[in-house]
RNA sequence: GGGGAGAUUCCCGAGUGGUCAAAGGGGGCAGACUGUAAAUCUGUUGGCUCAGCCUUCGAAGGUUCGAAUCCUUCUCUCCCCA
């Protein structure tokens, strides 16, 4: 239970025979081309499915996990899914839900980010012999030939029908341009591609790719007469609005250099009450029944499903260890009060400081600012002045203060700007 | 190809010669209240050697005692006509 991917469907087992309603129950059904269909298919053999990611940033973020937790979980439901890269149609740009024209990446940070991509898909997805596959649509999209491919492809397209899609007639306002406008037909493309060559009959996505899903089906149906199935989930939303991944500092990532695990793990802590079902049924593999007892409750026990849902999720991300820190780093900042004696604090980012500068002393406003928890002097100097600032759990309220080694306890000094943000100062 | 509109601080968006580091909203940060939640309220939100100084209003020049505001050129964006 603590290592997700241990219980990985292994070979030979049967397919239980309700993928479907699981997803459904799940909270990762909202459109489906049909309904009846897929519940069918999916009952009757292991189905191959399909999701699309993008590649225009060094790591997947947590918005990008759902979607992949969908392919896990598909996965446990005895089908086989495949993560595919989107090396290729990054290069054009998706103008899905974006009022501005994307800019283009230069193909080795697309391959770049290709690699990482797929070094963290591999920690939610089983590949071994073949049960789960990840693939670049680079692979058939760069050697591409434009004849052939307006001969073949291209005359299935009507543009006056991609011109009544949502995303585009968005665009149409602000501007829209050539290479961009193909991508639907790239992404129908990949479909057909991994139809003809994986049998894959079922496309996955965010309500945002519903357009491209279905055009990609529809293509299917054109060129090989056969029947394939398009299915979308919700978007994943806060109950408070913000948008999902993003925290104060930035959007949530997958990588632990970008994100530490420590951040990681209390962005799910910090989650609002609300979100707390929705968010383990997608993002855990926990069992239904047992997710609607720990959200049972309210008041303060909610709060421990929220730890519960953080040690989870960071547990599949980060492994057990990087989980097991972060929570007690939590535990020590929160718990026994700020800078409780013996608190495990290693999870908390910390700085080295020489014993010799430490003992002609520091000031404050200088020390936040190279420890990164305020940008700059100025945001210090407001820090100080408006409360936020403690050192050693004492409350900082001169801003001329300064740091010297007799604030130093068990070898270090404990930082804090405000409730939340915590930094360690350890003497060399 | 012709005509028109515009580029403002993290975002949106006011601002047409001094009182502008620049209204308002969003977002962020801090404080109060709490459950490391949400909602709400308050403060704050360019930088610095901080009662002062420096750098910002697409870019570069110019006019002026003084420019985000006026002039010139350039770059980019959008709209309309062909």
């Amino acid at each position: 239970m603590s290592d997700p991917r241990g219980s990985a469907p292994r070979s030979g087992q049967v397919p239980p025979l309700n993928a479907f309603d699981m997803m459904k129950e799940r909270g990762f059904v909202s459109q489906c081309s049909d309904e009846e269909g897929l519940r069918k298919l999916l009952d009757t053999e292991q189905v191959t499915c399909y999701i699309g990611f993008d590649a225009t940033a060094p790591s997947l973020h947590i918005g990008n996990l759902a979607q992949v937790m969908l392919l896990a979980h598909m996965q446990r439901a005895g089908h086989r899914p495949i993560a595919l890269m989107g090396g290729g149609t990054t290069r054009i740009g998706d103008p899905s839900g974006k009022t501005e024209l994307r800019r283009i990446l230069p193909v080795e940070t697309i391959n770049a980010n290709v690699e990482k991509f797929r070094e963290q898909v591999s920690r939610v997805l089983d590949f071994d012999g073949g049960k789960a596959l990840l693939l670049d649509n680079a692979e058939w999209l760069a050697p591409l030939n434009y004849i052939e491919f307006l001969r073949d492809i291209g005359v299935h397209f009507s543009v006056n029908r991609m011109l009544t899609f949502e995303a585009y007639k968005i665009r149409l306002e602000t501007g829209l341009s050539f290479i961009e406008f193909n991508y639907q037909i790239l992404q129908s493309y990949d479909y057909l591609t991994l139809f003809r060559r994986h049998g894959c009959r079922l496309q996955m996505g965010g309500d945002d790719q519903w357009g491209n899903i279905v055009a990609g089906m529809d293509l299917i149906r054109r060129i090989e007469g056969a029947e394939a199935f398009a299915l979308t989930s919700p978007l994943v939303t806060r109950s408070d609005g913000k948008k999902m991944g993003k925290s104060e500092t930035g959007a949530v990532w997958l990588d632990a250099e970008m994100t530490r695990p420590y951040d990681f793990y209390q962005y799910w802590v910090n989650v609002p009450d609300e979100d707390v079902q929705q968010f383990f049924l997608r993002f855990t593999f926990l069992p239904v029944a047992e997710i609607r007892d720990l959200c049972a409750h309210k008041d303060q026990r909610i709060n421990e499903a929220k730890r519960r849902l953080a040690h989870e999720i960071t547990t599949l991300i980060h492994g057990e260890e990087a989980a097991r820190d972060a929570a007690a780093a939590a535990r020590a900042a929160f718990g026994g009060g700020a800078g409780a004696d013996g608190a495990d604090l290693s999870g908390v980012p910390s700085l080295e400081v020489p014993g010799a500068e430490l003992a002609a002393g520091i000031g404050v406003v200088d020390l936040f600012v190279r420890t990164k928890l305020c940008a700059s002097r100025s945001d210090a100097r407001r820090l100080v002045s408006q409360g936020g600032a403690y050192v050693g759990g004492r409350e900082v309220t001169d801003v001329e203060a300064r740091v010297t080694s007799s604030d130093v306890k068990d070898g270090a000094i404990l930082l804090r700007a405000g409730k939340k943000r915590y930094f360690r100062i350890t003497v060399s």
